[in-house]
DNA sequence: CTATAATTTCAGTAATTCCTGAAATATCTA
DNA sequence: TAGATATTTCAGGAATTACTGAAATTATAG
């Protein structure tokens, strides 16, 4: 099977992308293919496509599972294995958002944290535990947020995106109805 | 000089997650200590802290300046170069997006313009054209509101972060006001 | 301007990661 | 269950990336 320029330049502009990432470029380029493939294919195919060795793609294709972006499935009449990305870019935005905060940030959380429960003996010590505990709540406030916001469903979350910094609007007001009147609230205690 | 255990289980640790990212080992623990440091330091004493060759923190120290992580400076009566990360960290995470913006998705945005311009001669080229599509467009979304929420003020950020998903009620409210009753904002056309 | 200190460059080597082909294993069909 | 087909494993080689030490360059102080 052969790429047309419109897929090959997708393929390995993925490739280099993904080098720069975790991933190797073979794995990126075999991704790329079957993001942009109408029909799920079999690891010949993608080895014949992209030519790279049949165990290349086979190893390619288990760390894309590990990843959980790839979806196995058998087309009847056919023993082959048939792979496709899922349909919708979200849901693929959403697995990889869900993955890397399981391989990089969660491990980074819990260092942290065991890092904080030390106490600091001397001056330094006590900057570098500040320090560390402005990254872990700085790390924890985002995780929180997204964690939180993947939650909704697509059409809200594209519209909250859309919002935008224009969202400080309702901040606004709320602060206003909690606090009272907007003279009162500027107070500093 | 020597690190304390504390601070040395974070130069590690963020040693093996920068070789997970673009950054090398070396690079990510400088960045590291440097961020803990409560004093400004100079390539000699990284270099003998983290048991690196001198020419290899000069190097890494080249690479953080041109993410724009480390800012150099001299100290009075010393001709040495010093250097230190942002005190902080919202300023640093800011930095990083930037700069991953510039090297990662800006490239990819323009690779899918350009290949968004032509026009798709056959039915897998029609469906490869509209996944691309999709993909560019989640892209932008995404960095938009980036773009657009990084111009907040740190606190107001922070605010609508903690706001999370629950910013959604605004949206329905929003909604309300511009189309009127509910019942006739949920009729599709 | 010279001597010295600081920094950078770079060629070569070490270490790591990537990829392949052959062999082993697993799965299906008849 | 035998034979054929499909998939995985893995040792070794290829390619890439990381790191060092020596030499070159740059900057500073006297």
């Amino acid at each position: 099977m052969n790429m047309t320029s419109l897929v090959q330049s997708f393929v390995l502009h993925f490739g280099e992308m993904g080098s720069r990432w975790g991933i190797s470029r073979t794995v990126g380029q075999i991704y790329a293919l079957l993001y942009v493939s109408p029909k799920p294919l079999n690891a010949d195919e993608i080895a014949e496509t992209l030519d790279f060795s049949r165990s290349n793609v086979s190893m390619g294709l288990k760390e894309l599972e590990s990843w959980r972006l790839v979806r196995l499935q058998h087309l009847p009449g056919d023993r082959r294995e048939y792979f496709s990305a899922p349909e919708d870019v979200w849901t693929i935005f959403r697995t990889l958002a869900e993955e890397r905060r399981k391989r990089e940030i969660d491990p980074t959380l819990t260092m942290l944290r065991s890092a904080l429960m030390d106490t600091p003996a001397s001056a330094d010590e006590r900057y570098a535990h500040a320090r560390l505990r402005e990254m872990h709540d700085l790390i924890e406030l985002v995780t929180t947020w997204f964690t939180d916001v993947q939650k909704l469903d697509q059409k809200t979350l594209a519209q909250l995106l859309k919002l935008g910094s224009k969202a400080q609007k309702f901040l606004a007001l709320k602060d206003k109805l909690t606090h009272g009147s907007g003279a009162k609230s500027a107070i500093k205690r």
